[in-house]
DNA sequence: TTGTATGCGTTATCAC
DNA sequence: GTGATAACGCATACAA
């Protein structure tokens, strides 16, 4: 026998109606009545089909969470804080990881419809400049970005300060006498990798130094290698960099790596800075300095914003900006 | 308008039930109304409703994945391996991290009921040897396990070969003349941990050699600071390992990197072999010496294993052995 | 080949 | 307070 709404209502002697409300309004129940059903519920273990209630009220309690990768501890927490706040509401998270995916971003929205998502954390700013505001018109339930970019206007954003994360990181390298300093960035087009290349631009400007292009090199933000040849491509300049910024912790330990087997001294030949602080950066040798981001509390506000969005019709716009450490570790 | 059958049926002149057959059995339909029909869903890029779909077939084509935590390289491959899969056999997967669920497990077997997911992947030997077959139990729809006991009968498993894996290992420490080997396990009741005990056990056996019952830490998989925390105490023994052996890559990056705090030359004055081979191994200066285990393999045929399971009425219990691979880097 | 009708498990709108 | 009943969007057995 099926344990649905029917049999708790057979067992209880009422209609299917009266164990619905017993279960969601319990105030329009007597309560004689609805005792005697919620303990057959206890003892049954019911719990209602959620499909059927998706179909029902439209409402799903379904989040879906897209990031680059899960292979970078960085989208893991952040998918970790997300999953831990949504659970405790009652919610559940499906995660996308589009480079599993094929880069098929579009076809995540399809299957949005498909399963009735309520709402949707976008993360990983792997949505290029290009593609990005075509894709997000096409999305009709309400988006939270997380990293990405807070310049869109009408949708609420969680992101670090990345931005003041860059500055420091700069600032700290030219004042320790620092002239030339390579950049290990992110791919060209992402919103990211942009707003930080911009940050160092202005600190040079400030500075009336000048960034030498040829010392900013685009890599994979999940790849220790790209982070490895752009060290390599870097040092074969005629004016090799005394300092790398790399924009995050994957990237600047591949780099690390490699300016070790190049024979470098760290830091006195060359100083690297990553971003992220992921929890290997502190475990590395040498470890890392690194701007520290707060993923986990990342994850666990995108997902509040969310929610807040979807339970209250009028919740506002928000743009969320979670402050930034510059740790200085063994490698500055 | 809603766009559902109702609608693509009403404009194409037919009933509902034309339109679902034209997608579901398109060779019962007319090749006239079929394009007709198929080429207004194009259109409108119709794609039918999940939830009534599941309800109406009771195939909802959602899986979970059971993990510890995505706080980790291993399970995040684990997962994208999973993710790459079910996608492109239209299946969506959901995400458990116990975790942050607040080590919850019986929880997610709720959550399973209510979300009519159709199978379920169990990760991460986070369930521990007295509550396991319990839980097990309460679960009516079919389990494929992973890295996970593969004793447990009537449950297809994929697991990598880490008796294999740990025999090997033992064995090349002990054959570069190690007498006193220190173990940084997993945490003490976990499956794994306890079959990989057991491994270098017999190869101590086999050797006539003792295993110094003080050479033996348990600490936790996801711990970078547990492995370091595990050497420090081994290296405070009257007799201290000149090498050791963790269960996983971040005990062994943790261990090494307090080892080289200590002042320890390695591989000279310690020699560690990991398990696991995340990326970042290579990657750690010195390049970690480790057991790889295919991660994102394993995520692809316990998918692969789990669907043969859900549609062939007959598929046989499976148990997938996979290959393990002792590499030797710079820590041995 | 196509249409009608019923059911899937809930919620919500009515009456009672 | 409670009980029928329609509705949600789709699949399918049965009729036509």
């Amino acid at each position: 026998m099926p344990i649905n709404m029917k049999s708790i209502a057979a067992q209880a002697g009422v209609s299917v109606a009266t164990v619905s409300r017993a279960l969601n309004r319990p105030e329009m129940v007597h309560p004689a009545t609805r005792e005697k059903i919620l303990a057959i519920v206890e003892d049954l273990n019911y719990a209602p089909n959620r499909f059927a209630q998706g179909l029902s009220t439209g409402k799903t309690k379904l989040i879906a969470l897209v990031v680059p990768t899960l292979n970078n501890s960085f989208f893991g927490q952040l998918a970790d804080g997300c999953q831990s706040y949504l659970i405790s509401e009652g919610y559940n998270l499906i995660i996308y990881s589009y480079e599993e995916y094929g880069h098929k971003e579009l076809g995540i929205i399809h299957d949005i419809d498909q399963r009735m998502i309520e709402g949707l954390i976008l993360s990983g700013s792997g949505f290029y400049l290009d593609t990005y505001q075509e894709m997000l018109n096409k999305i009709k339930i309400p988006v939270v970005l997380v990293e990405n970019s807070p310049e869109t206007t009408g949708i609420s954003s969680v992101y670090i300060d990345d931005v003041a994360g860059m500055t420091m990181a700069a600032q700290y390298l030219i004042n320790q006498g620092h002239k030339q300093i390579g950049i290990i960035a992110g791919p060209e087009k992402m919103l990211t990798t942009d707003r930080r290349i911009k940050a160092v631009r202005n600190v040079f400007k400030d500075y009336h130094l000048n960034l030498n292009e040829k010392h900013v090199i685009f890599g994979e933000y999940a790849s220790l290698e790209s982070g490895a040849t752009a060290l390599q491509k870097l040092m074969k300049n005629r004016k090799p960099p005394t300092a790398i910024l790399a924009f995050n912790d994957i990237l600047a330990i591949g780099a690390l790596k490699a300016a070790i087997q190049l024979g470098l001294k760290i830091p006195k030949d060359l100083a690297i800075i990553g971003f992220d602080d992921i929890p290997m950066a502190a475990y590395y040798s040498p470890a890392l300095s690194t701007i520290h981001s707060p993923s986990l509390d990342l994850g666990k506000h995108a997902a509040r914003l969310l929610l807040e969005k979807l339970t209250e019709a009028d919740a506002p716009i928000k743009k969320m900006l979670l402050p930034v450490e510059l740790i200085l570790r063994e490698t500055t």
